[in-house]
DNA sequence: CGAGCGATTGATTTCTTTCAATATCGGTGG
DNA sequence: CCACCGATATTGAAAGAAATCAATCGCTCG
């Protein structure tokens, strides 16, 4: 396996770039659409952490809900505890995607934010995030956009629930690749920043079951992966494996 | 099958209240938080369409997105169309609830809404309520509410995903009572607006699984139903079916 | 160097789908 | 008013996909 293009995500961003000007992610992030001065009075309100390690949280459940974060370089997973303790991974994050957002309307965060790997996050508290939104129309709109697409986003994401376990990790590595792809990384040769069972998790399989597909896939020659690293050697392949398998007659469920 | 208290949600709100003022959603829906002046405002920017009738669509996947809209009376279902002409459930909305949010940060819509009975709906000029909200701060906090709790209970439904389909349908039942419920109506009996197919459709199931289910949860004294008339006769147990399965057990009453 | 987690692989079981055959409901028109 | 029609719902039997159970391997980290 060779590694080239193989830039891990907690290298992004990761020069003194303090600021929402330097950001090489600021035309993914909150401050888009921003003209200059807007962007200096967003940046005013927000401020840096300490980077987290590997399996610290950015935030828990039950925490109050006084900011929402971005993240700068690294990558999270959100994560909700169903009643009896069981871990359910509800997303992952990469640099410029916001944190958090679905505390909106919460005094306390639903759920949990943990550092894949080591991840740096910028803090947007809400009351002057609000406030900054009423005065400046088009960070409201980028707001409104970015909740918009993280709906629809959800959306996409659960209508292929009832898909086969094949087309679901398909889909999966095709949406990661178009991610890191649009950060600058390689669409091809990546590094996941999760573990099978976290990938399985996500998308409702086990472990095993995430295994063999990858094995399956390799057998293929869809793609060449050792661990984590992950070489998509036939991407057209792997959209026709998203696509249904043959064309089943829509039958039922039509409404007139 | 008694059928007292199984009001149809296309009753609600139908009487002449042509004004958030007097509408009874008025507190679930955009105008939740807002002064009497400021509804006022909100007022004067909405309009009223036209009732859908069954199988009617208040938008499709394309349109341009200029309005949002918000449901006075009736059920719609929301969903998609993949790239084979299937159609995938994405969600059902109630009377209260907004329609088309997923379509912010996007020149057309990404998907569909049909109404599943005669319904009524507000729409909403999405620049008008854009600068609306600029102006008046509980509003822009109440349409980040909204957002956030859409996005919360999208990645609660998407973990219910790998569960058990006795699981998922039950938690599906005590969803949709809940939400009549706060509507005013029983939350022991109701009609659901949709059919099995579309239930099953939205859960990645099948009709006959969900069928089935329905069967099951009859004999088993859960519930009575018939077509689609449904009381919850024991909402202890079904609560308890959506818990763990596993070895969480209370007493030895559970059989096999 | 040992411990332990993560990944892989195999065998078996279980649940849900699929295929198929009625049954029932709601509406329509004779 | 009643028979008929298509769509929806129910039920059964068989097939299939993924989970579960189980064992091994490899790597990282202390």
């Amino acid at each position: 396996m060779s590694s080239a293009g193989d830039l891990p995500l907690s290298g992004m961003a990761h020069k003194a770039q303090m600021t929402c000007h330097d950001c090489p992610l600021r035309h993914f992030c909150l401050p888009a659409r921003l003209g200059e001065e807007e962007v200096a009075r967003l940046e005013r309100i927000i401020r840096r952490n300490r980077p987290l390690q590997k399996g610290e949280h950015l935030f828990r459940a039950g925490e109050p809900v006084q900011q929402i974060y971005a993240l700068r370089s690294g990558s999270l997973k959100n994560y909700l505890l169903d009643q009896d303790g069981t871990e359910q991974i509800t997303g992952f994050v990469l640099p410029g995607e916001l944190v958090g957002i679905d505390g909106f309307g919460r005094s306390t965060f639903p759920g949990y934010a943990m550092a894949l790997e080591t991840s740096m996050a910028c803090t947007i508290p809400l009351a002057e995030l609000e406030e900054l939104a009423g005065a400046i129309p088009n960070l409201r709109k980028q707001l409104l956009n970015i909740l918009g697409r993280e709906l629809h986003e959800e959306h996409e994401h659960l209508s292929h629930t009832h898909e086969s376990a094949e087309q679901r990790l398909a889909l999966f590595l095709l949406n990661l690749s178009s991610r890191f792809s649009k950060r600058g990384l390689s669409a091809l040769n990546f590094i996941l920043p999760m573990s099978r069972g976290e990938i399985g998790n996500y998308l409702g399989l086990t472990t095993e079951t995430i295994s063999r597909l990858f094995t399956r896939y390799r057998q293929q020659g869809l793609i060449d992966s050792q661990g984590r690293e992950v070489h998509l050697l036939d991407v057209k392949a792997l959209c026709g494996l998203c696509a249904t398998p043959a064309d089943t007659t829509p039958s039922g469920l039509q409404a007139g």
